[in-house]
Order: structure tokens, then C-alpha cells, then sequence
DNA sequence: GTCCAGGCCGACA
DNA sequence: TGTCGGCATGGA
């Protein structure tokens, strides 16, 4: 990681190959979205640091990013977690040169990487808000997923009013470990969601399942592994969240719909394609399918920057 | 009305 | 190991 103090914000330095605009383009993919807001090119986050609610406005002058804190300037030590959160959020800890060099001769990838250069995974560094959030996404369309998230968190999340905006935190998953399942139906989660999110909020709330125990596997495949053993929790999604959570460059959501789509409408193929077509369409991609990935979805929703 | 969404589970061969 | 029905709802 690499920032510095700035008076009452802080700056951090991220590698070479990083956008802002392009990363905010994804943030803003949503007008349902209610754990972020962008406003005037910049981008604003309620996080919890050492149980204090720290209001975020992160900018981009060149190549530095500055965060400001409008409720004031918290200590030290939180600013460091705070800088912390950004370096992972922005996964600016990932050097991109490689995927960059193999994706610059990659007949699918190559124009998506001219088109959104310094584009990078944003990842979502809370465990319990990576797998459910996953689970929400199970076989319904965006918006609609979108929409359940937003009342979930407005029911179950911590808020902040600043200057008349609110600002939400993701639900933590204690909190949700104590609900009802009825409780979500009325919000109308399908039963079964209601059940594996619930039942994931149980096992995070036993110490069952952390994120620090994860991260410190070593093995992909013994993460995979032991996500898969969550109930509701199937490839796709134990891809998702290696993807998104512990960002494994390696991760490959074959299964996506979107990456199928998105796929289909780079080839022109008539059809989407199989998971096998996909895993031989990235053949070439070891090491760095999450990006490809991440990109193609990316290709899915063009817009201005 | 039909089909598709950032799938998963449990049952059954 | 591979396949299939059921789940539930919104939007095109």
C-alpha cells in the first residue's frame, strides 16, 4: 500500500494502470444502489471503522487519489484502516501489467482493454456482503436484485444523514443471524434466499465461517471448496465472491449469464455459448479470467465516462 | 402469455 | 457423475 497523511485527508499513490473514471463508471452502473453515492466526480462511502462511522468522499487528481472526510477528521489510526479500505476496495494492490501483455493479443479481449484502460475489479471486502449479496443475484434479473438489496439494507442497515443525503451501511450479519425468515419474504425474498441468508449470518455470527480464515487458505481450490460447502452457496457463487471478496485473479464464474452474454455478443455467435466453449475461450486467460471476466462485463452496459 | 434473469438444491438414474 | 423439476419474481 502506498499513501501518505495530506493535512486532515489522505492520498493514496495506485499503480500505473488505474482509472478513477473508469472504476466510477462501474459504481454508477445503478440508480438503485444505495451503499455509494457519486455526485460531481466524486465518490462517497459510509465504512465502519473500530465502530465508528466514517463518511468517505474519495476524489482523483491525476494519478492521486485523495479522500476527504466531511464529518471530520478521524485519528490516525483509523485513517490508516481507512486507507487501507480504499487500496483493497480499488484492489490496487494487483500489479496489471500481466493481464494487460496477455489481453493486448487476446482476440476477445483486446479492444475491451483500449476501451476501458485502468479499469479495475471493485471489490466488495465484506464477507457476509459478497455472498449474500451473490445470493440476492441468484436468477433474477440486475434491477430487480438491485431492489432487494436496497430494501434489505434500508430495513437492516445502519444509516447516516449528511447534509440531507443518507448514507447506508451494509446490514451486519449478527444483526440478520437474530431475524425471521418471514421478515424477508415480506420483502419478497423467496423463501429459500431468505433461508440461505439467514443461515450464512448464522454461521458468520458462530465464528463458523470469516473471511480471515479464508483468506489465509492457500489453496483455491480448498477455498472453493469450502464455500461450496455453504448452503445456497453453488459454483457460481463461490466464484463470485473469490472473485469479488478474496480477489483471485483466477476466479472464473463460468456459469455468469452475463459473461455468457457477453461472450455472444463479442463473437456474434448465434447462441450463448457452453461452459466448455467459455473455459476453451479462455484458455488464455490462466491466471487472469476474474479481469477477463470483469471486463466482459464491463462490455455489457457501454456507456460515456 | 412466454421467456429470461449475475443459480441452487434435492432427487433420481 | 449427469440431468431435471421446483423455486418465485419482475421486466421485456
Amino acid at each position: 500500500m502506498n499513501w501518505t497523511c495530506h493535512g486532515s485527508s489522505i492520498e493514496l499513490f495506485p499503480p500505473r494502470e488505474f482509472h478513477f473514471g473508469e472504476c466510477l463508471v462501474f459504481l454508477g452502473r445503478s440508480e438503485l444502489e444505495v451503499l455509494h453515492q457519486i455526485k460531481d466526480g466524486y465518490l462517497y462511502k459510509l465504512v465502519k471503522v473500530d465502530q465508528e462511522l466514517v463518511l468517505l468522499k474519495i476524489g482523483c487528481a491525476g494519478q492521486t487519489i485523495r479522500v476527504d472526510f466531511p464529518l471530520g477528521t478521524p485519528s490516525e489510526q483509523v485513517r490508516e484502516k481507512v486507507a487501507a479500505y480504499v487500496w483493497e476496495w480499488f484492489d490496487l494492490e494487483q500489479n496489471l501489467s500481466g493481464f494487460y501483455e496477455m489481453a493486448r493479443q487476446d482476440k476477445v479481449l483486446h479492444q475491451l482493454v483500449q476501451n476501458y484502460y485502468g479499469l479495475r475489479i471493485i471489490r466488495i471486502p465484506d464477507l457476509f456482503e459478497a455472498l449474500t449479496w451473490a445470493i440476492i443475484g441468484q436468477q433474477i434479473n440486475l434491477p430487480f436484485a438491485y431492489t432487494l438489496k436496497k430494501r434489505f439494507v434500508e430495513q437492516f442497515g445502519e444509516k447516516l444523514v449528511y447534509e440531507g443525503t443518507v448514507f447506508w451501511l451494509y446490514p451486519a450479519f449478527d444483526k440478520i443471524a437474530a431475524i425471521d425468515i418471514n421478515e424477508l419474504r415480506s420483502l419478497q425474498f423467496t423463501t429459500r434466499k431468505a433461508e440461505y441468508i439467514i443461515e450464512v449470518a448464522k454461521a458468520m455470527a458462530t465464528g463458523q465461517v470469516t473471511k480471515e480464515s479464508l483468506r489465509h487458505m492457500n489453496d483455491r481450490q480448498h477455498v472453493q471448496k469450502t464455500l461450496l460447502g455453504i448452503r445456497g452457496v453453488g459454483l457460481w457463487t463461490a466464484d463470485y465472491v473469490m472473485m469479488k471478496c478474496f480477489a483471485d485473479p483466477a476466479a472464473f464464474p463460468v456459469a455468469d449469464v452475463g459473461l455468457q452474454n457477453a461472450l455472444k455478443s463479442r463473437l456474434g455467435l448465434q447462441r450463448k455459448p457452453t461452459v466448455d466453449e467459455i473455459m476453451d475461450l479462455g484458455a488464455n486467460w490462466e491466471g487472469w479470467q476474474a479481469y477477463a471476466t470483469f471486463y466482459l462485463w464491463r462490455s455489457l452496459y457501454e456507456q460515456a465516462v
